[in-house]
DNA sequence: ATGTCTTATATAATAAGA
């Protein structure tokens, strides 16, 4: 199974760069953030002409997620309890693996709200997956983590922990969710550093190659033994009007 | 501090979120 993350920044923007991309990069499963639009505005007929079945939570204006599949969708689980009324994470079981898309809050800045409602979520993810169960069961939890695991993930890491992404409290939240018994698909393959998921369109991040490794597939343990790939593929970043994030993949074998 | 992109309101600029 290739399951890949993409956070889309507007889905209504960027349709014609997912359609292109699943033709190119033919994916079976693919979870999507910040599609920012309600549920029943989702281009479901161009998505199944495209050859995926969706199922999807939505919101007006921000957040929103989905997940794509071109294999049968069950168990379709939109929300948690850690959102506070933002459309930021829906679940379903696909050929028995458990896949989670998960939006995770920006934080703003340290200093902000946002960073303890950040706190909150993550500390309420945590809880979630221990709901679900023991991690020896299959899941992938793939999305838009805004926190970078690594020093190696950030091109500046020392300014990064002052910020939101890289800062040492995120850095814990993050550990404690993944104690729960995650592993990070492209670690488990590969452990070369400086490697970015998303660049800021502000700092034209990208043509200097300045950017974070925020989005990322975590596999269960259940899963660890089945990772025979995982990577980034750049590209749809290079395209005209992109957005600032670009996928991130895993093949997990079946 | 700045840079840019997207959305909403509203029909031109601004504000908010990222």
């Amino acid at each position: 199974m290739r399951i890949a993350t993409w956070n889309v920044n507007s889905l209504r923007v960027r349709l014609g760069h997912l359609l292109d991309w699943l033709k190119m990069a033919r994916p079976d499963v693919v979870c999507l953030q910040e599609i920012k639009m309600q549920t029943e505005d989702f281009p479901f007929d161009a998505i199944g002409e495209a050859g995926y079945e969706a199922a999807v939570y939505g919101q007006k204006t921000y957040n929103g997620v989905a997940i794509l599949s071109k294999l049968p969708i069950e168990e379709v689980v939109q929300g948690f309890a850690g959102e506070e009324g933002q459309s930021r994470l829906i679940e379903a079981v696909i050929e028995g693996v458990h896949v989670i898309s998960a939006y995770c809050p920006n934080g703003e800045s340290p200093r902000s709200d946002k960073f303890q409602y950040k706190k909150r979520f993550y500390a309420a993810l945590r809880a979630h997956l221990d709901g679900l169960g023991k991690s020896s069961l299959p899941l992938a939890i793939c999305g838009d983590f805004n926190i970078a695991p690594q020093a190696q993930d950030v091109w500046d890491p020392k300014e990064a922990a002052k910020q939101c992404g890289f800062h040492p409290d995120e850095l814990a939240w993050l550990a404690h969710l993944t104690a729960w018994g995650l592993h990070d698909s492209l670690r488990l393959v590969d452990d070369k550093g400086g490697q970015y998921s998303w660049w800021d369109y502000r700092t034209g991040g990208f043509r200097k190659n300045q950017g974070m490794r925020i989005d990322q597939v975590w596999v269960s343990d259940g899963l660890k033994n089945k990772v025979k790939k995982a990577w980034i593929d750049t590209e749809p970043r290079g395209w005209d009007k992109p957005s600032d994030h670009t996928p991130v993949l895993a093949e997990i074998a079946m």
